[in-house]
DNA sequence: CCCCATTGTGCAACTAGTTGCACAATGGGG
DNA sequence: CCCCATTGTGCAACTAGTTGCACAATGGGG
């Protein structure tokens, strides 16, 4: 749905090919959308068979050589449109909370230990975040483009940052809890054979 | 990949039919984990065919007629195993993000309307989950089944005040920018037509 | 009694994203 | 010179989620 129109960004910020795209999809353009280079190379195909970009003249343009691509003015257009469009936030999915839900009915048993490598995971993106900030965005830049390129920056730090300290607070809450976490079962309020969730009842 | 495990979850929590467990997926647990109606009943099909759960047995189970689902000694063990298994977190992925890069490069004019609306559509899940927490956990309750809920609560709340705050800002940060936004064709910091996206250069 | 809105279950086709390869070109080390 | 790791491009099959219907049962209003 929105995989072209990243890559229109991205061509338009700076034409590259397929490889190109693909590191550039592995920081900055994919910190908020990733994609895989077999989705790049696809997608570039379809937009270059619509009309939205097209190969830069290259030398010898052979198999396994490099091609870049410049988007024309039917794909700026395009990306144009769809950036003023309204849409609708698309619900939310999250396994990890999802997690949590079932471990309050099957036992907290083991999921402690991912918890803490979640936070450690957000703690290493958080500083890079920070890292990136200090170095593009020092005090004196503030043109329009930079003022939206450290608001996308923003968003990413301060999500990152209701991460930790989520995790650090659903972290304590455990150690707060009867050990082994709660027993399964319990919703009714009723007896149930309990136990390590692997013995069948009855 | 996880809809499987809602929806033992959700069975776990209570058994059900497949219109009560939309029912559920539109609220409480579809909060994390959304789901349409045909993905929860092609799922059932699949997850009974396996053993993890039966129809429970009932008067006239013809067509057209509720039927409804609990779940077996299998289906929990899964359950068990699954939440207690590490899973990296899956690379995020945000349309209005996203937006807001191309929108620096093709210009902002048209995007502001849908981030009022956007701050608008967080702000009412915002006071309705605070709605819910008012409702469901009132300072007494803290069992570990509360404490998780609860957990996981929070997390929605933290989220949507997130996405408010951030929002305003971002809004905010608008009213500063040149009106209209900033001109097209501008990473390069040379003369480009800018204008509004349509005009095809040259 | 019969029509029609509502409730409940489900199939089929499609779109987006992932996984697992295949294979060409390049260039340095033995 | 030839082997083999690396770089770069791409196809094919699969999985997950979405969209658009179809159709049975139920129950109230004319």
């Amino acid at each position: 749905m929105s995989l072209p129109h990243a890559i229109l960004t991205a061509l338009l910020e700076k034409p590259s090919s397929g490889l190109e795209l693909t590191r550039r999809f592995d920081k900055s353009i994919g910190y908020f959308w990733s994609a895989t280079h077999q989705q790049i190379y696809r997608e570039l195909g379809k937009l270059e068979a619509e009309g939205l970009i097209r190969a830069l003249p290259a030398e010898q343009p052979a198999r396994g050589q490099r091609k870049s691509y410049e988007v024309l003015p039917a794909g700026r257009a395009e990306l144009a449109r769809w950036t003023a469009a309204a849409q609708d936030p698309k619900p939310m999915r999250d396994t990890l909370l999802l997690r949590l839900r079932a471990a309050a009915v099957v036992g907290t048993a083991g999921i402690e230990a991912d918890l803490r490598r979640h936070l450690e995971l957000h703690e290493r993106q958080l500083a890079e975040y920070r890292e990136i900030e200090k170095r593009d965005f020092p005090p004196g830049r503030d043109s329009p483009q930079d003022r939206l390129h450290h608001l996308i920056l923003r968003a990413g730090i301060d999500l990152e940052t209701f991460w930790t300290q989520w995790l650090a607070h659903a972290l304590q809450e455990f150690t707060a809890l009867p050990a082994g976490g709660p027993a399964p079962g319990v919703t009714d309020g009723e007896a149930s054979n309990g136990g390590a969730g692997t013995t069948p009842r009855r």
